[in-house]
DNA sequence: CTGAAAGCGCTTACAG
DNA sequence: CTGAAAGCGCTTACAG
């Protein structure tokens, strides 16, 4: 079936063989492939049609060896895969991230580092200049990597407000805000015994969420006794875990604020296999709006992360940075989704 | 709290500081790096230090523009990247090839080209030297991204076996022979109206798993009817879909033999909601042995692929390559593992 | 074992 | 606008 011997790949077309097909100097042909400055209209034809009938591709490691720049980024995770696989946020976010940097000709390393092992090595990898810039995604925040890559002179946008001290570029959704509209929701709903399953407290959104919570509560004048409130770890299984104790607890539980509709949805198990009905007895409300709140039976109503822009503003950031400038933070607004659980 | 300012990177120490340092060649420190032939004790002590002194590390764009390699090879999946997440096998394969190539220092890439122009993009990254080989997943086969890098002169290992014409060096599991240990283990509990849930007929497992329940029940001088057999996607809802359908055609099956793990936890639900008891009503073996089949109830009896010997191997057949040397294939063996359901 | 030298393919001031 | 030239940091025969 192979009608031809592939290929292989003798000596590759230079420079040098475009500029002499072209019939200009390599320093010409240079110059039209890093933005055809300074080339003339004839030029610049000659050099295309060279390329073309050369098949000529640059050679990157040449040019990133005086450039200092290898031309893609990074995009970090520095938790366990599985916390990558299960969460479909992230999934919404990479591919956010690689259109926004393709647009800049910018490839996207999906990298993966949750051991120690595996985060020698990435860095490693990110200080041996194989990548500009590293756009880093953890929930669990004051990690080690964030500081050390920053440490290294390495470009760095977080994903996510950092709780440690220093002030790192960062994009970040609303989360307080957005914990005060859902609550404020449920609370307009006529609920009045509003639980709460809060994420990590070692995470931006486990704190910022469960404080959004409780001011609204506060100003509503409600309970928010601390038997209202359990952790979970936000995954769907500690959901449920989590909202089996608070009904256990608290069986006269009417509302549910779960920080993360991944979560709401253990939730949603533990509440049914209580005999609870959804939102009848008790209304459900998650964060997140993400395909999970959709897949979900009933359907969640909960508070949409911008992931869009999130992924846009994040490219921007590291871009900024590559140039050289300073950056500093965004912060973007969060907006309620009702559906069907409250 | 930071007690020094950042150390920016300056100008990075180049082999000639070390050369320098430690009193001797540039070359001298070279082959030090690369392996220590040619170089005596002394001297290689007198490098060592100084690297350590200067804090140098190796500049890979230099290195690489030379020796024309990388030093970093891609897993490559050709699919939306929502099959990547909600696929559990995946998620093993990727940890076992990062494992089996960082044994060896080489960094693995993950890259998805789900979309046309993600292939466009991701062809012209590879060709352009940014890395040394390529672990192709998908499950859809005749894929055009593997003829592509072939014939550009990549080194590219699949995992799965090939569907379309000439020899592609792959590393699979045996499918035919793990759907007929399968099918004999439900003849062999006495189940005599078995129905199956293929994978698409495009892929190998859709293929060769069918196959397989063909052949023992063609032994077994059972019927195999074509109402017996329906086609899923490898998710779980199509598995629930077709579950369904086979349901209804012929509600007087026994024992169902699903494709994939994912599919039979689908197959569950809509048994569960046919009325079913699995296994007293319907026996049901998955394919697979994924996280998904222990997270199932009844947890699934299903067939295990070796995915930790799959990604060894790939990884041994590409560094093969790498090294010049022509590859062939691996058929590795599959094994039954009895569970509750079947 | 070791140094001097050539060269990998590209970019970028520097003169014109 | 354009060419000649220097140089990025490394590896690798080639002589010794």
């Amino acid at each position: 079936m192979t009608m031809s011997v592939p290929a292989r790949r003798r000596r590759a077309p230079t420079i040098h063989d475009v500029a002499r097909e072209a019939g200009v100097s390599r320093g010409t042909v240079s110059r039209f492939l890093n933005g055809g400055h300074h080339v003339s209209a004839v030029s610049a034809r000659a050099v295309e049609e060279a390329i073309r009938r050369t098949g000529y591709v640059v050679n990157r490691h040449a040019r990133s060896l005086i450039t200092g720049r290898s031309g893609s980024a990074a995009f970090l995770l520095t938790e366990p895969q599985e916390k990558f696989f299960e969460d479909p946020n992230f999934n919404v976010l990479l591919r956010g991230c690689t259109q926004a940097l393709a647009a800049h000709d910018i490839p996207l390393l999906l990298m993966i580092a949750g051991t120690r092992e595996e985060q020698r090595r990435l860095l490693r990898y990110v200080t041996s200049g194989h990548v500009d810039g590293v756009l880093l995604v953890s929930s669990h925040t004051g990690d080690p990597v964030a500081e050390q890559l920053v440490d290294a002179g390495v470009p760095v946008v977080l994903c996510g407000k950092p709780m440690g001290p220093g002030r790192m570029a960062h994009v970040a959704a609303d989360d307080r805000d957005g914990a005060r509209q859902m609550v404020r929701h449920l609370v307009e709903l006529g609920r009045r015994r509003i639980g709460t399953v809060t994420g990590p407290p070692d995470t931006p959104g486990g704190v910022e969420r469960l404080a959004g919570y409780r001011e609204v509560l506060a100003a509503a004048g409600l309970p928010a006794d601390d038997d209202l409130v359990e952790t979970g770890d936000y995954s769907r299984e500690g959901g449920e875990r989590a909202a089996a104790r608070l009904l256990a607890r608290r069986p006269d539980l009417d509302a549910l604020f779960v920080a993360s509709d991944l979560m709401a949805r253990g939730a949603l198990a533990a509440l049914t296999a209580a005999g609870r009905r959804v939102p009848q007895d008790v209304a459900v409300g998650g964060f997140d709006d993400s395909a999970a709140a959709v897949a979900s039976r009933p359907e969640l109503t909960t508070i949409r992360q911008p992931w869009d822009r999130i992924s846009q503003e994040m490219v921007r950031l590291l871009l900024t940075q590559l140039s050289g400038e300073d950056t500093s933070a965004v912060i973007l607004p969060t907006e309620l989704v009702r559906r069907a659980s409250a």
